[in-house]
DNA sequence: CGCCCAACACAACAAATGTTAAGTCGCCGA
DNA sequence: TCGGCGACTTAACATTTGTTGTGTTGGGCG
């Protein structure tokens, strides 16, 4: 992998929803990274542990989790190509979360001190990092919302179409085809239910013709009633620099 | 209300939890700022629109909240004296949330432009800023977990001990007693359940000797029966500066 | 090739939560 | 002082979701 397609992903993303300046991301692209493969069900970072890099993901599927005292798991975000979960780390030392690879990954690591001097050089860079944390903090409250108040049945496809416009923005959606590597069990976690309802909802919308989901790829059916379920109104993603 | 007391809860919280240098608090406490009064239910803030100015709660609580399409509306957070609920319009313009008074409310409004020039003058504020909506955001996934994998009852207790840490920050806990001006309607849109149900969970705590909630003040009848069913776990509140 | 195991599928029943409806309480303003 | 209204309380019933259990499927690996 190039240091060019590592860095691919993020940039495109940053150039379509922030002003990013081209001399900010020249500087980020010069910055010294370390190319670690992951596989499928992996620990990238562990709840409590005290991480002194950041990591970019270049290429497959990340989330956030955490495991309650009886055990049960809850996925707070999905993390896709040019993701990069673990910026609050520069801020306070503990993560307070695990992330864990779903599919095959690779990842970048950053050090710290190299960010931290990058961002006192260049405001731009802080400002384009703050940003990205904002957006993910805007993800996370729609993440509620649609734990706590849509019906389930809802609530997956609007999982789906977020996770489609982001998935969208890196260059991943073709022919209105995606991956997205989780297990009904995972998916259960991540909406806050369990499997076994997982997998009725998932019945029901492929009954209803909205959408399939076979190996971890989604294929929409329907897509004027997949919207009409959703609800899907992106302003949160902040997609363009002045939303 | 002097410059003092507005400032106040945000700098006590701040020097408990970070490292904050005492001229950058000065320069906080140098900016001009707009006290501006709210009444219960009054919005602050309304979804869509495009603020010129981050506000500090210096007196009273206000709670994020969405509205979605067929008007359930859910709570994603609880605001207390010392927060800064909108500090994210610095990077992005549009706010994807409405920001609603629950008691009378005193807030202090300072422009961006004048924000904007402490940052690039003072790195320190950035990093105090940057880090408070880290851990904003971190509660915001605490949140997601609340709601998503404990049962109502515990998710109550859960719900209560975290604003009873965050209250004791700010010196607003005396004798174990605090206040949380929510309505039982409200605290159902916290936790993404009905009123009803609310009442139902608030009766069981209060029979079985756990709490008491009246006229939006709550009272702790058995510490230890409430530490073991929220199963709080405070380091998401990064509450020390290497936490 | 065939075994094995995780993921998927689905049914029956139990528990949690929502809905509707009714009545009570307590405060504020006319 | 009284009336009204929002908040609280509770019950009965409906619906959603969890639990348990039992098969099936499909792909990796000896």
């Amino acid at each position: 992998m190039t240091s060019d397609s590592i860095w691919a992903p993020l940039f495109q993303r940053l150039k379509t929803t922030t002003g990013a300046a081209d001399q900010d991301l020249q500087a980020l692209a010069a910055l010294p990274i370390a190319l670690r493969n992951y596989r499928e069900n992996q620990t990238v970072l562990r709840d409590g542990e005290q991480p002194s890099e950041c990591c970019l993901i270049a290429d497959g599927f990340c989330v956030r989790s955490k495991t309650i005292a009886d055990g049960r798991r809850q996925i707070l975000s999905i993390h896709i190509p040019g993701d990069l979960p673990n910026l609050q780390n520069l801020h306070y030392g503990t993560v307070d979360h695990d992330l864990v690879a779903l599919s095959d990954c690779t990842l970048g690591f950053v050090g710290h001190r190299a960010l931290k001097d990058l961002i006192r050089e260049r405001p731009g860079v802080a400002d384009l990092f703050w940003r990205d944390t904002l957006v993910d903090a805007a993800i996370s409250r729609e993440w509620i919302v649609n734990v706590g108040q849509r019906s389930t049945y809802n609530r997956l496809t609007h999982l789906i179409v977020e996770l489609r416009e982001r998935l969208r923005l890196v260059g991943r959606v073709i022919d209105n085809t995606f991956a997205i590597p989780l297990t009904q069990e995972q998916l259960g976690e991540a909406m806050g239910v369990t499997s076994v309802h997982t997998n009725r909802i998932l019945r029901d919308l492929r009954v209803d013709g909205v959408l399939e989901l076979q190996r971890g790829t989604v294929r929409i059916l329907n897509e004027h009633k997949l919207q009409e379920l959703a609800q899907f109104d992106g302003r949160y993603l902040h997609l363009s620099p002045l939303s």
